[in-house]
DNA sequence: GCTAAACTTGACGTTAACGTAAAGTAATAT
DNA sequence: ATATTACTTTACGTTAACGTCAAGTTTAGC
């Protein structure tokens, strides 16, 4: 029997099943049913992993949809969708690119603070 | 005649006057006032960069506060309260460092995607 | 001294991302 | 067969981060 159960695959990411349940109201995730039962595929799960992995970045829901969508395998059609996509990569990189300097500057900040801590500590045990 | 009135501040940062009032009410900032009118000094201004750092990484506006509050020199006084600091730091890099990761990986992800984007469309070219 | 522009303080509205409670159904254990 | 448990939908509640008035004040120009 393969697939996961919402509480199964709410626990393995440390979510709850409200989560997932509002998570495919807004069309990220789409897990079969089996009666009135939600199982959960390999892609879903996999989709929800991108989906936290978004959120964790400063991402809303819905951009996490967009970008995951459009990575999706299953959507790359025609040429036009293809030359979207590669666009839409180069937006998302550039965004990413953004942050990353962010946080490379927190970084560096926090090691300057740490250092002038320490400094003062070990003042402060003379 | 030193300081930022309200809406030069705002301009500088490309966020609105409301965000602003919004941040003081929060303790992220502490412009002085002459009169009714506030004049925000370097220092508000260098807070409000880390403010907006702090958000752009997905950090709520408390956890932005809290952060910043712990670096800023005028709080680290007596060995305690140093200690305190250099555990936060710690905290907070290894936060950061969970999001450089997923940050790694999605960006690890793009090239894949790109790259069969791109050969995808040599092959319909051809 | 008057007007217009920029500032101020409330106070209520809005969107995102769920939480929570209600009420019902389906599967499982004893 | 019944009780417990896990699932379901529906719907209203909540918090964060501001936006958007409304109503009053202060400052700058003429």
């Amino acid at each position: 029997m393969p697939g996961y159960s919402i509480q199964n695959l709410a626990e393995q990411f440390n979510v709850t099943p409200r989560a997932l349940r509002f998570y495919e109201s807004k069309g990220l995730l789409a897990p079969a049913k089996r009666g009135q039962t939600r199982i959960y595929s390999e892609r879903d799960k996999t989709r929800l992993l991108l989906t936290l992995r978004g959120k964790k970045l400063g991402f809303s829901l819905e951009e996490c949809r967009d970008i995951i969508d459009m990575y999706d395998p299953s959507q790359s059609g025609n040429t036009q969708q293809l030359i979207r996509l590669c666009q839409k990569i180069t937006e998302h990189r550039s965004a990413l690119l953004d942050k990353m300097n962010a946080m490379e500057a927190t970084l560096k900040l926090m090691d300057e603070v740490e250092k002038k801590c320490l400094d003062k500590l070990m003042e402060n045990t003379n």
